[in-house]
DNA sequence: TTGACATGCAACCAAATGGTTGCATATTAG
DNA sequence: CTAATATGCAACCATTTGGTTGCATGTCAA
């Protein structure tokens, strides 16, 4: 979990998914051409995305494949972030309650 | 957007938005207390969040009561990790479509 | 009014991060 | 076979990050 959240924290490995969800299985040098920055910065990105089990790559020859893994995403989404929208109004309420009663 | 996805990446931050969302409107000292840091490490990391918007501050005389906001929260949910929601099963099966089509 | 308490501010430090360059290896096309 | 292509690995570098210590300021209570 701490690992997907650290790997989402960069703008460029947000991309790199972003770029997979519209189409997935690219290869590297693919991934490469719209990353503004060398290869090898690339892998490293595209490795902390392996490590957080957000992309999946397959060999094939010479070159390699991502594949994007959406269900990282999902797991926040459902086990982190699910619990703040039900608090949400109360949240809400419960800071402008405390306005309120501000210089009592 | 990016604030909130650097904001979510360090444990010690999401700790105290789980502690705000458990019990909100804490003071600074509060929060400390359960923080295993100085309290001046705890202030950097509530700067942070007021940053991302995740959470709102009110001076109450000598004290500084904290208050979680869920809505950038929610923003992520909707406008970004909804993306991916839609085409969970499409990318997992174009990661098996590849895998079946290995070593050609 | 004075002392205790809650917070603010700044300098400093080690480690992590995001990037580079240079070279090595493996595969495919001609 | 050989040359071009695709990727891997490692050392190095600047900046950011997460934390510290030390001191200053503002507010409440006795």
């Amino acid at each position: 979990m701490d690992a997907v959240f650290r790997a989402l924290a960069d703008p460029s490995r947000r991309r790199l998914l972003d770029s997979l969800h519209a189409k997935n299985g690219q290869t590297l040098a693919a991934l490469c051409e719209q990353m503004d920055m060398t290869r090898q910065a690339v892998t490293k990105h595209l490795t902390i995305l392996e490590g957080a089990n957000l992309v999946a790559t397959i060999r094939k020859g010479r070159e390699k494949e991502h594949y994007l893994n959406p269900v990282p995403i999902n797991d926040i989404a459902e086990r982190w972030i699910g619990k703040y929208e039900k608090g949400r109004l109360k949240a809400l309420g419960d800071l402008k309650k405390s306005l309120e009663g501000e210089e009592p």
